[in-house]
RNA sequence: GGUCUCGUAGCUCAGUUGGAUAGAGCAACAGCCUUCUAAGCUGUGGGUCCCAGGUUCGAAUCCUGGCGGGAUCACCA
């Protein structure tokens, strides 16, 4: 069959210059059955499974594509160099696709013939949405969980990580096109969330976001942190009245309000539910500001007031099993020396849940709800092990879709001084923030007399796109498993490998295209195949080339760093190129409406890429 | 101490299922605006890929053991 195959395309690409769009996008396929079959002739003996490997040749070589051969030593038992240069001619006099061939120690590499290439320019130029799986025969139901904020304090810069790469992981997965469904859980209920209030009630003075004249996250966040000064103060006064250290945090008379608050809260007590939901839609009122800055959304968003009594009897179904034990004082716990992990409780002898309960029952009943395939969750890595317990314990109930949960596990943001830490005050504040990143965007421009002729609508439009730019990219280039650093300062850089930067490039390429509209030079619809290209014009298609294979692995890594790193190379190898390769030349007009053609497929990359990432593009900046 | 994770240029980071001479940016230095956007481009210097073994044609990448940083190991969420 594969030699049928092969026949066929060669039979078909000998007789044709225009190569159909299937054959193009499977070139390495052919290339692969290609090889497969010169290995049979030339050394009578199918090459082993997975012996036949190609990879992209590196720019400092010649050629397009690379065939590794020392994997196929084995079978043609001569030195590589003699291997590939058989396998190399073979190939050019086979394949009419293969214009030549080099061999350096044990790399074959290939070229492909330039009208292969321009033909893929044309044919991509007609796919709207390249690189995307529009259809697919068996789409997935992704449920992915990101943001989950306390409603007791606004926003800070770890939760921008999280929103960003939730949003941005979402966008990446529906790429490939399985079915995403964007959910948050908020956390709106707790000891923590009856301190603020607790606070606001003593210390408030009746104080509304409207009155304060502030947002509603930032107003309960100060009497959060209120609270813990004044519980504190409560602490110390304890302790120099001769209490020891730890018993003076538990019978602080405010700690002891608080939790009495809670247990009327859970009591449904009129006076405490009525203020739990002022205050809780002061502080949702704030995050929707946030969000919407941030531009990321959901498809829902659950409140644990509602699900934390979730998963309860999911656990004593589990104890009737004995999946479970329960100990002498009630408490039940799910044994998990056998997996290498400790014992992990999951009932207090009180009977009430813990956060594992509640979030076996969230889970269960989310997986239902929507009949997903796959759950993920982006939360930091603080809780791998939390998340590592609870897919073992679904899996012990006998959830088959526990082994497709997948905890999206990021590493803490850092400032150059250390960590944040709120008791310090050193939290870099999410909306402190994107302002900050606004301003100075706004200051560089005028710095740089950018902006001058645009009307202040547009300007600060600009500004914005650029600012937040800035602030995204910094955070998504970075590959989520890894502790970052944020440096304020760096982070607002426009050189280099940023965010502002690859926007530039775009906005140069639609004024590109403006330009020659002006010049009266039209934009083909189709290059003619046969026409004479550079080889920097080539390395620019081979690049675009690469950009389906880097979505389908970056959403296989659940990483937008991946998708980053690649848009700035692309923008980094058009800018060079745009630099010494006239576009708009006067006297060769073919040639300049072939580079007009190419420069707007490179926009349209860019623009797809940074629309993954959530990051817009200016028309101009 | 157990488990997980990270360690690449002075700094911030890339580095594809193991492939060729390990790459960008920032910072430093030297150039380039009468020419499609200089938020740009070109050049120079800068490396014990934490260390030591192992696997193999080949290791920054995989395995083992160290060292160093971080996270976690609650009847908190």
């Amino acid at each position: 069959m594969c030699n049928l195959h092969l026949y066929l395309c060669a039979n078909f690409l000998a007789k044709s210059d225009i190569i159909s769009i299937k054959l193009i996008m499977d070139i390495e396929i052919i290339l692969n059955d290609a090889v497969a079959k010169a290995v049979e002739e030339l050394y009578g003996e199918e090459p082993v499974k997975n012996s036949i490997q190609f990879q992209k040749t590196r720019k400092d070589f010649e050629g397009d594509f690379t065939l590794v051969v020392f994997p196929l030593l084995r079978v043609s038992k001569k030195p590589p160099e003699q291997t590939a240069d058989e396998i190399g001619t073979y190939l050019k006099e086979n394949i009419q696709q293969i214009s030549d061939f080099n061999v350096i120690k044990g790399f074959l590499n290939l070229s492909v013939n330039k009208s292969f290439w321009i033909s893929y320019l044309n044919d991509i130029s007609k796919d709207e949405q390249y690189g995307f799986i529009t259809k697919k025969e068996d789409p997935k139901v992704i449920l992915i969980e990101y943001s989950s904020p306390n409603t007791n304090k606004p926003l800070h810069l770890g939760h921008i990580r999280n929103n960003l790469l939730g949003y941005s992981v979402a966008n990446l997965l529906q790429s490939q096109g399985d079915k995403v469904y964007k959910v948050n859980l908020v956390n709106d209920r707790g000891i923590h969330i009856c301190k603020s209030m607790l606070a606001w009630q003593k210390w408030g003075d009746e104080i509304t976001p409207e009155k304060a004249g502030k947002k509603g996250d930032h107003l309960v966040g100060d009497f959060y942190v209120r609270f813990d000064q004044e519980y504190k103060k409560e602490i110390k006064d304890l302790v120099e009245k001769g209490m020891a250290g730890e018993e003076a945090k538990q019978k602080a008379p405010l700690i002891l309000e608080a939790q009495e608050m809670l247990r009327k809260w859970e009591a449904k007590d009129p006076e405490v539910i009525s203020l739990w939901k002022d205050m809780n839609k002061w502080v949702l009122e704030g995050f929707d500001v946030t969000y919407k800055n941030l531009g990321v959304d959901f498809d829902k968003i659950y409140f644990e007031s509602d699900t934390y009594k979730l998963g309860k009897e999911l656990v004593l179904e589990g104890l009737n099993k004995e999946i479970f034990f329960k100990e002498e004082d009630g408490s039940v716990w799910a044994d998990l020396s056998e997996e290498g992990l400790d014992q992990k409780i999951l009932l207090r002898s009180d009977g009430t849940s813990v956060y594992m309960t509640q979030d076996l029952g969230t889970a269960q009943q989310r997986m239902e709800d929507y009949n997903a395939d796959q759950g993920i969750y982006v939360v930091g890595n603080e809780q791998n092990y939390h998340f590592q317990v609870l897919k073992l314990i679904l899996g012990k109930l006998g959830y088959d879709w526990s082994e497709s949960l997948h905890h999206l596990s990021y590493g803490m943001v850092e400032l150059p001084e250390g960590k944040m830490k709120s008791r310090e005050g050193t939290v870099v504040d999410a909306d402190d923030l994107l302002n900050e990143m606004t301003t100075t965007a706004d200051e560089m421009s005028r710095e740089l007399g950018k902006l001058d002729n645009y009307s202040d609508e547009e300007r600060n439009e600009i500004i914005k796109t650029i600012g937040l730019g800035a602030l995204k990219y910094f955070i998504l280039k970075v590959d989520p498993k890894r502790t970052m650093t944020f440096d304020p300062k760096e982070s607002i850089d426009f050189n280099g490998n940023t965010g502002p930067f690859i926007q530039y490039t775009f906005a140069r390429i639609q004024s590109l295209q403006r330009k020659a509209k002006d010049h009266g030079i039209q934009l083909k619809d189709e290059i003619n195949p046969k026409i004479n290209i550079t080889t920097k014009e080539l390395q620019l298609i081979k690049q675009i080339h690469n950009y389906p294979e880097v979505l389908k692995e970056a959403a296989k890594a659940f990483s937008p760093a991946q998708v980053a790193n690649y848009v700035y190379d692309l923008a980094k190898e058009f800018n060079q190129f745009y630099h010494d390769h006239p576009i708009l030349s006067e006297e060769d007009k073919s040639i300049s409406a072939f580079r007009l053609f190419l420069s707007k497929q490179v926009g349209n990359i860019i623009k797809s890429g940074m629309k993954l990432l959530g990051i817009d593009v200016p028309e101009r900046m």
